[in-house]
Order: C-alpha cells, then sequence, then structure tokens
DNA sequence: ATCACCTGGGCGCTAGACTTA
DNA sequence: CTAAGTCTAGCGCCCAGGTGA
C-alpha cells in the first residue's frame, strides 16, 4: 500500500495538486461539481492528509494541548482527573479543535515541552491543570505570548486567572446548611496544598462569623487528602465527639474515611455526629450512610475554560470572564 | 520572539544548515568541537527542532500511539486505564519513545485515526488498549502492515496475540489456594464480556476437577462488573450460605461490593463465608475485612508489549514471543 | 583516501500570484 | 472583469552526494 498523496490525486483526475488541495478544503473558488468529483476519488483512494505537511506548511494545526502533571494519573483515587481529562477531550472536539494530552514533570520539562510545540505549529492553545504549577510558568506563558487557559489549579498570585468552582462560596454554603441543621460546633478538614482549600476554609470562617459563632482555629484540622487520614482522624476526634457536632470535610476522601473510622468505632452517623464531604466522588455510594456533599460544575469549568481559550486568547474575538462557577449540595445521609 | 530555525544558527555560526543539522543530531562526521558549538549557540538562542519539519522529512517520528477507547477515563473506578496509561508513558519513554494517547469510539473512527497517524509518520507503532477491538481493527493493522500490540484486551480469534496476564493460570491458582484452605464449595462472579474472564473461569473449572470436585454450573454467577452488582450478589447468595464455602469474585469490584453486602448482612467474613478477588484494587483498603485478593505484572505487560512492538513489529530485531504473564496472591483476610 | 563541510533536492501541503477562456 | 484553474515559492528539516583541502 503506498501512499496517497494530493500528487497522485492530481495525476488520476487530471487536475493540479492545488486544485485538488482546494477542493479538498472546501474552497470555493472550486466549483462544486469539481470539488465533489476530487472528493469522491480521494475517498476511494482512502486519501488522509499528512498532517506533519499541512502543519508545517499552515503553521497552525487547530490542536489544544491539555498539559498534566505526569503523577495525576498514578493516584489511586484520580476521578478526578479522569473526569476534567475525558470532559476536555469531548468539548474541545465539539469546538472543532483536536486534543493533544502532554504529561510533565517539572518547570524545565513544561517549558521545554510548551515552546516546542507552540513553536512546531503543533498546539494553537494550552489548557493546564495541575497543582504544580508556580508563579515561573505562568510568567513563561505570558512572555511567550503563547494562549492558555488555567483550569481547577493555579498558584496564587494568578488565582484570578484560573478557571475553577467557586470554593469560598462552597465553603459558605456548605456551613451554612450545617448551621441551618442546628449544627454549631463544626470542626472542618483540610490542607494549604492549594489555594481551592484555602478559600473553602475562609467561606467557612465567614459563614461562622456571620451565624454569630466564635472561629475557633482548633477546629481546623489540617491533613494530605487520603482515606487513611480520614481514618485516622476519626480516631483522633473520638473523644472529643461532645465537642463537635459537625465536620465539615474539605474533600469528600476524608469524608469516606470518617465514616469507616466512626463505623469502625460504633459512632453513629448522623446520630452522634454529622459529615459532610466535597467534590462528590463517585464512591459515595460504597459507605453507609450516604455522604451528604457537594458537587463542582465540572463540565461547565471546562467549557468556560476551553472557550475562553480559543474565542478570547486565540481568536481574540471576545472577552470571557473568568468564572468561579458555583457548585450544589448533594444531600445524602450523613448530616443530621 | 520569532521562531529560531537551523537557518538562523547557521547565518550565526557562519556554518551551512545541513552541518548544524548533523551537529544537533550528533552526527560523527562533524567534528566534535563543531558540534559543540553549534549546541551551544542553539542553546543560547533557545532553539527547539520543529516537529512537523522533522518528521515530514524523515518519514518517522519516534514516537507510539497508546489507543484506548474513549470512555474508558469516564468509568468511575478507572483506576485500571490510569495504570496501564502511565506506565505506558513512563516506559514508551524509557524505551526512546514519545507516547501520545488517543481515544477513539468505533471501528471507523479507529481506523481513520491509525492510518492518518501512520500515513503521516506521526506514530512507528501502536499499542491498544481496548475491550472494543474487533477481529476488523485487528485484520486492518495486519493488511496495512502496521506495526502494533495488543495490551490486556483483544478479540477472542486474536487472543494469542495479546499482551495480558495468564488468566488461566491465575484461576487455578486462586482455586487451589481456596482448596487448600478446605474450602470446597466455591462460587465465582464473572462475566463473558471478555476472554480474559472466560480464562479465569477455566481455570477455576479445572482446578475443581484436579481436585475431584464436582463443577457445578449453577455456581457460577454472571453479572456486569460493578460495586453495586457485588452488594446485590451478597444479598442474593445470603439464604444459600450454607451451601457455599467461598466466592471466588473474578474482578475485586465485586468482591468489595460483596464485603459491604455480607457487612451489613451481618455475615462475618471470613468466618461464614470467604472471599476472594482479582485485580489488587487500592480501595481494598478502604474496607474490612482486608480483601485477599490477585495482583497482575502490569508493568511487565506493558514492557512486554512496547518491546514487541519496537524490537520486533517496528525493528524486526528479534522476536519476543506472546507471554501470558503469571501474577500472585495477596493474601488479606477475608478467606478463612 | 580522509576530513570537514556545503549544495541541492525532496518530504506533502498551502496560498498568493498568475494564466487562460 | 470573472470563473476556473495552474504555477511556484516556501514551510523547516534531513540526507545523498558532492567539493576542496
Amino acid at each position: 500500500m503506498e501512499k496517497i498523496t494530493l500528487k497522485d490525486i492530481a495525476a488520476l483526475t487530471g487536475y493540479s495538486v492545488s486544485t485538488v488541495s482546494r477542493s479538498l478544503n472546501d474552497n470555493d473558488r472550486i466549483p462544486l461539481e469539481t470539488r465533489n468529483e476530487i472528493k469522491e476519488i480521494a475517498k476511494q483512494l482512502n486519501y488522509t492528509i499528512d498532517i506533519n505537511a499541512r502543519n508545517l506548511s499552515k503553521k497552525t494545526s487547530s490542536t489544544i494541548g491539555v498539559f498534566m502533571q505526569n503523577d495525576f494519573f498514578k493516584l489511586p483515587h484520580s476521578t478526578f482527573t479522569n473526569i476534567f481529562w475525558s470532559t476536555l477531550h469531548e468539548e474541545i472536539q465539539i469546538k472543532g479543535y483536536e486534543p493533544a494530552l502532554y504529561l510533565f514533570s517539572d518547570t524545565d520539562d513544561f517549558k521545554y515541552k510548551v515552546s516546542q510545540l507552540f513553536n512546531s505549529g503543533l498546539i494553537d492553545g494550552v489548557i493546564i491543570f495541575s497543582k504544580l504549577l508556580t508563579n515561573k510558568e505562568i510568567e513563561f506563558l505570558k512572555e511567550m505570548k503563547y494562549p492558555y487557559s488555567l483550569l481547577y489549579y493555579g498558584p496564587e498570585k494568578y488565582s484570578e486567572e484560573v478557571f475553577t468552582a467557586d470554593n469560598y462560596s462552597s465553603g459558605k454554603i456548605i456551613t451554612n446548611f450545617l448551621i441551618s441543621r442546628n449544627l454549631k460546633s463544626i470542626a472542618t478538614i483540610t490542607t494549604d496544598m492549594t489555594p481551592s482549600f484555602k478559600m473553602r476554609t475562609l467561606g467557612y470562617k465567614h459563614a461562622l462569623e456571620e451565624a454569630g459563632i466564635k472561629f475557633n482555629e482548633s477546629l481546623v484540622i489540617k491533613a494530605i487528602p487520603s482515606f487513611e487520614n480520614g481514618v485516622e482522624i476519626a480516631h483522633q476526634l473520638y473523644k472529643k465527639l461532645d465537642e463537635i457536632d459537625a465536620i465539615f470535610s474539605q474533600h469528600d476522601i476524608w469524608a469516606l474515611g470518617l465514616i469507616k473510622g466512626f463505623t469502625d468505632l460504633g459512632v453513629k452517623i448522623p446520630e452522634e455526629i454529622s459529615i459532610i464531604g466535597h467534590d462528590n466522588l463517585a464512591f459515595k455510594t460504597w459507605f453507609s450512610p450516604v455522604l451528604t456533599t457537594f458537587t463542582i460544575e465540572t463540565k461547565k469549568i471546562c467549557i468556560d475554560a476551553i472557550e475562553s481559550l480559543i474565542d478570547d486568547k486565540i481568536y481574540k474575538k471576545r472577552r470571557i470572564p473568568i468564572f468561579k462557577t458555583l457548585g450544589t449540595l448533594v444531600i445524602g445521609e450523613s448530616v443530621r
């Protein structure tokens, strides 16, 4: 099977290479009849365009690079990564672009890959989904004028630019929900690893204060997100159970660990302690009681990031404001 | 920032474009000193090669396409997909190739993407990880002489070609293990969706027969793999518990569902029923008792598939036999 | 003959300039 | 002037086959 090129089609149809090229690209200058004739032949020959040649000539490829840190797919509960990647994959195609996934390890790797891809015209823009981002990467992108959107994560300094959930409001909504159930002494589990968590904590704090409840630093528990740490925290809190009405776990993974930990200890949820999570992990159905949690608008966030990248930064057609998208409570059985 | 090309470096150093190209590709024909001089300049200018131009000229790209079906990243417990993808990503790089992920939806989509990528020289070989594969895809690859390796899944007719676990032996080992614990009446949960499960069932059957235990068709339970179905099966088996000693769940996800289901019903594991799984999912630690299960050599399987693809099918250097790799038992607490 | 480097053609496609009726 | 094409240069790189010392 020899490779079919425009030349072959030109020879076979008697037209020139440029006419063939124009026809296959549906150029108005070629009469519809000719176009169809050429397309028909191309189809019969199973012609596919040479992507390298097209890119080299056009200096653009209509593809969007999705950059993720390379350990995201190694995490045991990386459902989040998967949801984002598969949503991006779908939505980028809907916008008429090709998605391409790239994993990077560190700043240098990131910079090298990004510049190579942009220089080669292999990507027209980049969507970055990574906790590892520092100011350096963002400044590099700005300096090089590479179109980019930040998805979900971003360094504190540039957090305004990040397409993500409205974490401040979710913290507030969740806390208010607990307060509305007459749960007043609320602990929270968080981490200072990313700005998202800080915002949730801030929302939590303000909700408390607005309800006239004094914010108590000692009720803010810091941990690394993992099921095991959730179990561990349940054991730690076991003795203090009379001082606490509810726990706002800023990530479901801890909340599920809490359910397991407390259940093992014979603590009844929600009778003795209410638990609320954040993220609406699919696993929640594996545990009883079913976790009350909070879901973010993954799909909308992805679409916003993509549209901003394409319409605003690549085409400069319209300005897309960078939204922090509001999520919603998902009521389960773990809150009294 | 104007794009730097070989021409620019040539102009700057006074050498010709071909000398610069050869130097950057470490060609012996250029004296080391010249090479280093040129490389130094290239580095200072932040030169990156134009991938399209290189590929177009060389008709090869040193990249390996990883093809997966597009819904794999949507599954709630797609840890398996993630492990394979991240292992492939790492190991392909170690072999000096670039990994590229492509998701496809159906046969036509698959064929089109594969031929376009091969025609464009964008991939030199392809590793396919998909349940959707039919004879058509394989015959197409063979006809077009595209180098490929089948990973983990493959249509029954070509199952000999698939790099995967030795599912027959795992079925046997697991069943023998149960028998050695004096558990004789063993049910199994399986599906006829893929050849892997059929092989596990066959191993189970042979192990029973070799131990002189009559194979009982009614103890073979068929279901779609999901946690919920595991729970459901626990409820179904509740009344028959005196007839069954152990359950060989051919996928951990059912086994974890069983643990939850039986625990909720007040059935003690392993005292009243022994459970053994298959796949060693990371989630197993979330449940008590910790599941006894079986782990397959994911990494080795991936490496075999990659080496076969590169050394055998691309370079035709050496023949790699297609192994079915043996896994190992992972002892937990769910078997008496 | 070897070393060190250069010339030129070509990969397949695109698009602006040009031609012909 | 238009409609329907064709011509040609060029994208950036690689490499076979030179050339001159």
